[in-house]
RNA sequence: GCUGUGGUAGCUCAGUGGUAGAGCACUCCCUUGGUAAGGGAGAGGUCGAGAGUUCAAUCCUCUCUCACAGCACCA
């Protein structure tokens, strides 16, 4: 019988027999994860699969979407038996809205005093009853008046604000089993007892806004996980568990990457091993930006607020800069400057630097551009979102017409760098004009297009964000995933025919006029600091050859082979290779151990033998079994492999 | 910033209203061992910071701070 080998987004691997049931593939995904593409071994051939999954797909594939809808209306229904197990423990608890998310739910409460573990104990069997007593589920459609009767009745104002919300004409849903009903479009299963009873799990609480709007009441959230037996329940939580041994922080730590400390909130100590990496990074992004026809500048860190005020930053963004302050000689007041949140309007200073002509566009200006901005204290996430970060910045200057080519090299270039990274796949997400904006429609129409035609041509696949883009132009956002599953921005590509504006940059054009560059922002990695963090996650700490900080551990086994492991290791650092030896006084399988942790991708064991031989033992991380290879081939086959892409 | 939970040795974590413990790591000694932890000894802590209650606070209370989970935010 067949393999079919599926990858999902997250990085799990599963396999399945071609027997398998839609049910057993089904399972192990949410509907949202299988929207995106996912790739896929069937018969030994290699598919992209796509949303809706195409009709020639294997059956056990084919028909896979019904199954994930079930899926979905167990999720969906579990939130409103949590809903009614809360109720009936605490009937002064109000209810808001519960939806269907990744492997799960959430359902929001109103309650005076906090959830605890114990709680969720609580209210887990109570569903447990309901879903055991294998009630009815019955819809309804009720008049508006009599709904919001009923829930001025029971004292329920989110359900009566919810209910305005629904427009007038639109049906007003009842959903219930037993005595307890909630508003809800559907659809749902037929009875409590076709959600399985020990395939879900609540997992934690926490405080979430309500309508998501920071200025509403805080409500209570109850998350929880389901599927469609224990099993899977149990692979997922198992995944969990995996995932989090990838985490950035905690592999930072192990492998002594970096750390962060109180004295400085969000701002990287990045330790030698750690910034090995950045450098090799940097390096990388260097050659592959001047291969692309970039300029690398440098511009200052410390920046008078006037330059912000001209730019729109200082009002718009005021709280989040770093000031500094500084008595000038002979000033009648403090001059105030800020720790530049952004490099924009300094690359616009040197475009304006003399004048440009049109025969100098596109011009590419691009900086490993230190920012600061001082992000609230909740949203900091070891590298992933920090106070003091570094963009791989670049502006290009062009002209309207220059902007789609442009901008189909810049995917070009991202996808190829993405994936001399180890990323095949990433997320493109196209944000357009939202309804307070500046230009004429018909510019919109022109820059929109340009974008969205330059992703087509590379035929990739991309997600619209209607409404999202800036007042001035729209943009690219390139997403990448984390060890359990959350999304972060790392490239980007924005349109922007504002700063040039309010900044005065002009070319001369072919008819002698002056003319108003369009300034293209865009970022590949985003930051140093976040790419990393998702880079390690990526590969579980053990980054490729060429990025590793400590890429061969040469290892004594005897304290005489100690001389012949000093040369070895000079012979690798000749070679180019970042070699370390370790004659330390330890048995060979306590090195072995250590280095393996500490995710050393080549270790080299010398004995005695290997001394007289002229040889090394070979080990490489992740296998168990060891070759002998002489030390010249050794050398210049990792010589080979520290060369970056 | 908001809600909740935390902060005890470098790391992972016990613990107590009468100024503190384990394992690993570290140092030294013994051991020279062939691919994931050899043995012994030793050193190491203003129990996140400040204030309060108390005869006495690491423990109780308050404030601050940092971290974690989520929400909000992310030029």
């Amino acid at each position: 019988m067949s393999q079919i080998s599926l990858t999902f987004p997250d990085g799990a691997k599963r396999d399945f027999a071609t027997g398998a049931t839609p049910a057993e593939v089904a399972a192990s995904i949410s509907t949202s994860l299988a929207r995106k593409a996912i790739s896929a071994t069937v018969n030994g051939r290699h598919w992209d699969l796509q949303w809706p999954i195409p009709a020639d797909a294997s059956i056990a594939i084919h028909t896979m979407q019904d199954e994930v809808q079930a899926l979905e209306l167990i999720r969906h229904d579990l939130a409103h038996i949590m809903a009614r197990a809360v109720q009936e423990i605490w009937p002064d608890v109000r209810v808001t809205i519960g939806p269907v998310r990744d492997y799960g739910w959430f359902y929001d409460f109103d309650r005076e005093e906090p959830f605890t573990p114990e709680d969720l104990g609580q209210i887990e069997a109570r569903m447990k009853q309901i879903i055991n007593a294998r009630e009815l589920v019955k819809t309804e459609l009720w008049e508006r008046a009599r709904a919001v009767e009923y829930y001025r009745g029971r004292g329920e104002p989110f359900k009566l604000e919810l209910l305005e919300r629904i427009p007038e004409g639109e049906d007003i849903r009842m959903y219930w089993h037993g005595d307890w009903q909630d508003l809800c479009r559907g659809p749902h299963l037929q009875h409590t007892g076709q959600v399985p009873a020990d395939g879900f799990k609540l997992t934690h609480v926490a405080g979430a806004y309500w309508l998501g709007d920071a200025t509403r009441p805080m409500l209570q959230r109850i998350y929880g996980v389901a599927f469609r037996n224990r099993d899977d329940l149990k692979a997922h939580l198992t995944m969990l568990e995996e995932a989090a041994k990838r985490d950035h922080r905690k592999l930072g730590r192990e492998m002594e990457l970096f750390h962060l400390q109180e004295e400085a909130p969000g701002m990287v100590f990045w330790h030698p091993n750690g910034w090995t990496v950045y450098r090799t990074l940097e390096d990388y992004m260097r050659k592959r930006l001047r291969e692309a026809d970039y300029r690398e500048i440098r511009t200052p860190q410390v920046v008078d607020r006037v330059l912000w005020e001209k730019s729109g930053h200082w009002e718009a963004y005021r709280e989040n800069m770093f000031l500094v302050e500084v008595d000038e000689e002979g000033a009648k007041e403090r001059r105030i400057n800020a720790l530049k949140p952004m490099n924009c309007p300094c690359h616009v200073q040197v475009f304006n630097q003399g004048l440009k002509s049109y025969r100098d566009l596109p011009l590419r200006l691009a900086e490993f551009g230190s920012c600061h901005r001082y992000e609230s204290s909740g949203s900091m996430h070891g590298l992933m979102r920090v106070r003091g970060f570094t963009q791989d910045d670049a502006h290009i200057f062009c002209t309207e017409d220059q902007i789609e080519a442009e901008c189909a090299a810049f995917i070009g270039l991202l996808s190829s760098v993405y994936r001399d990274l180890g990323f095949e796949k990433f997320d493109i997400k196209l944000s357009t004009r939202p309804d307070v904006r500046i230009g004429t429609d018909a510019q919109w129409d022109k820059v929109e297009g340009a974008l969205e035609n330059a992703i087509r041509k590379l035929g990739l696949p991309y997600e619209i964000n209607p409404g999202d883009g800036a007042f001035y132009g729209p943009k690219l956002d390139f997403k990448l995933t984390d060890a359990i599953g959350r999304e972060w921005q790392c490239g980007t590509f924005q349109v922007d025919p504002n700063l040039p504006q309010r900044l005065g940059a002009e070319y001369v054009g072919e008819d002698g006029g002056k003319h108003r560059p369009y300034m293209l922002h865009r970022a590949i990695l985003g930051s140093f600091e976040r790419f990393i963090g998702i880079l390690i996650e990526n590969y579980a700490g053990k980054l490729p050859f060429w990025l590793a900080p400590r890429q061969v551990v040469v290892a004594s086994i005897v304290s005489d082979a100690d001389d012949y492991v000093r040369e070895v290791v000079a012979r690798l650092k000749t070679a180019g290779i970042r070699a370390e030896a370790d004659t330390r006084n330890e048995k060979i399988n306590y090195k072995v151990r250590e280095h393996s942790l500490g995710k050393v991708p080549v270790l080299l064991a010398i004995g005695m033998k290997e001394v007289e031989d002229r040889t090394v033992s070979v080990r490489r991380l992740g296998e168990t079994r060891t070759e002998t290879q002489r030390l010249d081939t050794i050398t210049a086959e990792l010589g080979l492999a520290a060369r970056m892409p």
